[in-house]
DNA sequence: TTGAAAGCGCTAACAT
DNA sequence: ATGTTAGCGCTTTCAA
């Protein structure tokens, strides 16, 4: 920044305007220093700026697996409405585990993000404490909480579970089982989509626990998942899964064993992914604003940044049946 | 850092030891730093440490898109490395853009990150300067070529696709079309995938152009591509797609016209997702070693980092064959 | 509209 | 084993 500076016959400060408030500066001066940093192939560091305005223009993001394609869609939702803000994403993987989101959160925090995203509502109490201390806004996703750690923006995995249910129970499937991803113990949005399932059976026949398997999120899991409730039951005439994917596998499974779907066993999934429109028979699956979820998470994060309070700290974006073929 | 010198009764440096080489500092000094660390609070701020180490312990990444599965298990083999070694991942998407790219990494370049991931092996002349005139390690993938900007990790998609192509030509197929990802002018996977197609087809009669079709990396895409081709091939027998998406969309379109797969057409894809295994049937697909290239691209960019120059600057990863029912 | 001085929080280099 | 000094490259604050 010194010889762009001296190059240009200014000082660092104006050169330092010319980046960060072009209007400030007269045009001439402008364009001679613009003309400087182009010969001397400045490339303005950042991380000087950070330290100096502690602002980093970075927001952290913890996720809890990239393969997982919720996930991606929401992170693409973020990435177009951080690039117009100039903000940068720094990203790591838990794993689904708290005390793994815990150990990035603090890792991250050192770095200074201006702001941080988070995938669920139940974290460790060590990691809601440390971004309370760092004073930055925070955002849950992918569920909904009455007592966010600062903003949430999501739906309620459980009523869409439960709405899921019923519509089983009302085209007359009479036993209906569970496939479910595995971790609920850790995993806020699928036990609630668990716990979904649950009620929208109650006071119905007991639900049987032997009509609720818990397996890996992959399409192998569905199957296995499949496998396992038709040989424990085989009047099976219903299954609810917490994916798509999961959903797809247990199809699958029925197509490998000649098992007609829906006329023998109806198959509901969950997230309406792409390939729940193309499938054959396409799947009846509930609809989630994963794209919307990720610019809304983005915005609130840089309305908080750029000083304005935002309207509402919990943010309900609903979610949608997508009745197709297979129930 | 100076409240918790002061605290534990020591100077900053001693206290920047204790965090970075804590073996350098008494054990009995390190417990009172720790200590006063903890009742303090203390957050090390790592943008002040990065500025005047110069050292950002950052690697920054562009990607085409975080939906396209084979990036998120790139991501995640990255992300196992780059863990251990405490450094972390600044991530953005290009769309598949080049100038998109060029912006990525202008900007990225003034966050002083220790090394640059790409996606692809073309990129725009700008990008190749920037990051030359930088230097920090750079790792290209998913790809092979002989000029890397510095290192390259891949397999080569014109090879994988030439064996695909010839695998259903040895399989006694007479008029094998193409679905291809559109964008080949600026993605040099697909480009490269739609060669080795040609390159397997050349010298038998003369290859139509009327058999390739590009259409977008979905399983809508691949249903399409599927339909237009059957409209100007009712002869058609076989199928390559540039990937498994692509070649399962086509599949399901068959499935939908009672199209008898392999009976009647055979369908091969690329990349072989965890889907190719347990679709219905099960599809034919080339191994691409995913997971292995994000680790070895993390591993060579760690490597460099440490100070150790990696014997191979440009290493291939290979692919397999994996012949399953479509075909 | 432009500049001078000061310092963000840390660590490299050199003592002791 | 610990400390002192200086300064990384910017931007804030205040002044002209």
């Amino acid at each position: 920044m010194q010889d762009v500076a001296a190059l240009a016959g200014v000082s660092v400060i104006t050169v330092s305007r010319v980046l960060r408030e072009p209007l400030r500066v007269a045009a001439e001066t402008r364009a001679r220093v613009l003309d400087a940093i182009a010969t001397v192939g400045y490339v303005p560091n950042l991380v000087a700026s950070s330290l100096k305005s502690r602002r980093s223009g970075v927001i952290a993001a913890v996720i809890p697996s990239v393969t997982h394609s919720i996930v991606a869609d929401v992170l693409r939702g973020m990435g177009e409405v951080l690039e117009e803000e100039g903000l940068h994403l720094l990203l790591a993987e838990s794993g689904f585990l708290p005390q793994e989101e815990e150990d990035l959160v603090t890792a991250f925090l050192a770095r200074r993000p201006d702001a941080m995203y988070l995938t669920g509502t139940t974290h460790t109490s060590g990691t809601r404490r440390m971004l309370a201390a760092a004073r930055i806004p925070v955002v849950e996703t992918g569920n909904l909480t009455t007592d966010p750690i600062d903003m949430v923006v999501g739906y309620s995995n459980f009523e869409a579970s439960k709405a899921m249910t019923r519509e089983l129970v009302a085209r007359g499937r009479q036993v209906i089982g569970y496939i479910g991803q595995r971790g609920r113990e850790y995993i806020d949005r699928v036990q609630d989509r668990h716990d979904g399932y649950v009620a929208a059976l109650r006071g119905r026949r007991p639900a049987s626990r032997a009509l609720r398997v818990e397996v890996e999120l992959s399409y192998r899991g569905g199957a296995a998942g499949m496998t396992e409730l038709l040989s424990r039951h085989p009047e099976l005439d219903a299954v609810f899964c917490t994916s798509d994917v999961i959903a797809i596998g247990a199809l699958y499974e029925c197509q490998r064993r000649g098992i007609r779907v829906p006329g023998q066993v109806a198959i509901a999934g969950m997230d309406d992914q792409e390939i729940a429109s193309q499938c054959v028979p396409a799947l009846t699956t509930m609809h989630m604003p994963r794209l919307e979820m990720g610019r809304r998470a983005a915005s609130m994060l840089c309305a908080r940044l750029a000083g304005s309070p935002v309207e509402s700290h919990v943010v309900d974006l609903g979610f949608e049946m997508v009745a197709r073929e297979t129930t």
